[in-house]
DNA sequence: TCAAGAATGTTATATTATATCCTTCCACAT
DNA sequence: ATGTGGAAGGATATAATATAACATTCTTGA
């Protein structure tokens, strides 16, 4: 017999219409717990970089990062900004990095650190995050047995999500 | 019952001592090979460029190969020549490119257009590529079974390969 | 209150990648 | 053999991504 693993969605809204105040609200706050009990400083830029970064579910460029929060300001901020603020989110896990697209996008889950498996619309760009926690393992194994030491692992997985997939069949 | 996957090294010389112009020669007859099946032009430039991102089992960035390409040259080559080559060399499944690593490595089994599993040693960057393909499978159902359509997976592990090991452990 | 370290600002530059236009080369039909 | 069309490559410029290095400001705790 054999177990059939779900893979579990973390960020089922991702294509459906919802009111995204709630994501961004609910990442903030999560942060803001996250940060307090490790004892690390989610200071105002940093806030405001991780709100920027869940604008959407589409991964995020640091220079469209860096455009919005320079939005309106006299002064434009400049990369170093962004980057280290970025870097301290990757370093929190509250955020991750899409290696494929060189852009980033807010974790779903992240109370607990965990490599992500990501499915990237190659249409619309809309990203969902999959806990394939079996898979990775499985992975993790693989490489290993061949004596190698697995430290991190990078997931990309590119196609069309649902929703751009029934657009495409209306053509 | 449980069967067990035994992983396949398509490179598995990559740690070892050995006769590497035998890689690059092997990779240079096997691709010639192949553009003639598919009616593809290997030219010199494409050749030559394959024969260097084989220089190594190490990923090699786009100007690493400029800067060797252009050596002893009066007229050194510019990006877009290398760009060309190195997205010939994909197409045809030749080479592949670590997305991690913004590098590119030769295809060790370039006779099946397959996605690879890539096992890249932070501390010498020897690369590896795994044929990992249940656990690929594995990872497209879950995908799909959300209602995703997969097209391409991208799979990078980090680690210490066998050698890096063994010398962190005699410091 | 002050000192130390963390965070951010500022300037400059490195690294990776592509757009565009022009020239050359090659396979093929004539 | 020769002209022609399209592919390949050359050349120039610039876009996009990322970091180095140093100055300033802020925060926290002694």
């Amino acid at each position: 017999m054999t177990t059939t693993v779900e893979p579990v969605l973390h960020e089922s809204r991702a294509y459906t219409a919802h009111d995204h105040t709630t994501c961004i609200n609910s990442a903030l706050e999560r942060a803001t717990v996250i940060c307090q009990e490790k004892g690390q400083r989610l200071t105002a830029l940093r806030k405001q970089v991780l709100e920027l970064v869940w604008q959407s579910h589409k991964p995020v460029g640091a220079y469209d990062v860096l455009a919005m929060l320079s939005k309106g300001q006299e002064r434009p901020a400049a990369p170093p900004t962004v980057y280290r603020a970025l870097d301290f989110l990757l370093e929190q896990g509250l955020i991750h990095r899409i290696a494929s697209l060189n852009a980033f996008i807010g974790c779903s889950c992240p109370d607990t650190p965990h490599a992500g498996v990501f499915l990237i619309c190659e249409k619309c760009r809309t990203t969902r995050e999959l806990d394939s926690h079996d898979n990775i393992q499985n992975l993790k194994n693989a490489a290993d047995s061949t004596g190698f030491k697995t430290s991190k692992t990078l997931i990309e997985i590119s196609g069309l999500c649902p929703c751009c997939q029934e657009e495409a069949s209306d053509e």
